[in-house]
DNA sequence: TGTCATTTTAAACGGGTGTTTGATATTTGG
DNA sequence: CCAAATATCAAACACCCGTTTAAAATGACA
């Protein structure tokens, strides 16, 4: 495996874990066991290396994602919004393909991106989301007619939440579910738990 | 004003920005006019401040949060989601009365705490939930007995996420909705819309 | 095989971090 | 009013940070 590689992997257990500011270049060439310098050799900076991050996964996510909502925008068939956010899950679980947690560590690597530092939500959704946002506002308007753009894109944002924030706090929820209920979960147990809940959510009757 | 309050003040203005990682002892100093050493003198350490600053307002909140929660499980009157939702709102909104922006800095600082420091949430709700977390269980099997506590207790924690994430990247979320929609929001205009998704959510049918 | 570009390395740089110290003010109570 | 407790202060401590440097190792190719 060459060093960017392993610089990115990592990169990816650690940032995940602890957040961009909470982890230090020197944790992360430890554990990838390379040079320090190696980092700014490779990527340029720290910054620099984060969004080569989030591009490893969202070179992958992007594209699926459209395309598994284009699908449903271009179904005959009548749909629910159960299925516009099924559209989002099968593309996010096939990360779990790609690379393993790879769900759940994408998803925590966003949770971070917005609450991490300062300006980087505005850099990752202008750069990288209108297509998939539009997408998205399409997909929803199109089962659920009466619903204003301005409502669905506070609505998707709720929904992001959701997931983001879920997903950030899983060891923890985790085991709290094992200790209060007894259950063992994974993390395609907590996202088929999230469908309703959102699907509902953003299928809420409008409030005047 | 006294050298802790003053402390506590700044402390909260910038970690509710910039993360409890992200905000350095002598950014909260500088900003209270206080002396560097005064932190560690007073809370003993930057751990210690940061607990200070949750407890100064699970003290507010946490009595009121209870009573509202007791006065929906207790009522006569027939009952449902959004009439627990909005026992939730009110104590929260009220913590703008307390301090400026009370609301969203709070829930801002929630937010830091579930992501910013491993473990931190842990001891967050072991000493301080379970009272509300049973209040809020009981208060919605009232209006919904059919849904159980296993599931009461996801779409809660669902539903913090929503709360939580939206309000800890509001800053960029009011800028977008600005810039896209040409809409001024603040705090109470997201509540608003938020109730309606998170009650759909919670009422949201059972799957199987 | 020898040259040249690429990559890796150890070391240092300047600066920021939380915390501690010991001296100096300030406030409090007998 | 003065001694004792409390609070503030500048300075230093030891450590960690991201980044840069220049030399050493490795690779590709003629």
């Amino acid at each position: 495996m060459d060093t960017k590689t392993k610089i990115l992997n990592a990169a990816e257990l650690l940032f995940a874990d602890k957040g961009f500011t909470g982890t230090s270049l020197r944790e992360i060439t430890s554990i990838a066991e390379v040079n320090l310098a190696a980092v700014n050799y490779h990527f340029g900076s720290k910054k620099e290396l984060i969004k080569a991050l989030m591009k490893r996964y969202l070179d992958e996510l992007t594209p699926s994602l459209v395309k598994s909502l284009t699908e449903v925008l271009e179904s005959e068939e009548e749909q629910d919004l159960e299925d516009v956010f099924s559209a989002f899950v099968e593309p996010l679980l096939s990360l779990n393909e790609l690379r393993e947690n790879g769900t759940s560590n994408f998803l925590q690597l966003l949770g971070h991106s917005y609450t991490d530092s300062q300006g980087f939500l505005r850099w990752f959704i202008t750069t990288n989301y209108p297509g998939i946002i539009d997408n998205f506002t399409a997909a929803v308007h199109k089962v659920y007619p009466e619903l204003s753009s301005e409502d669905i894109f506070w609505r998707l944002h709720f929904t992001m939440g959701t997931a983001v924030f879920t997903m950030s706090s899983t060891e923890a929820l985790i085991d709290i579910a094992s200790n209060d209920f007894g259950l063992k979960l994974d993390v395609a147990d907590v996202i088929k738990r999230i469908i309703p809940y959102v699907a509902a959510g953003v299928g809420a009757p409008i409030s005047k």
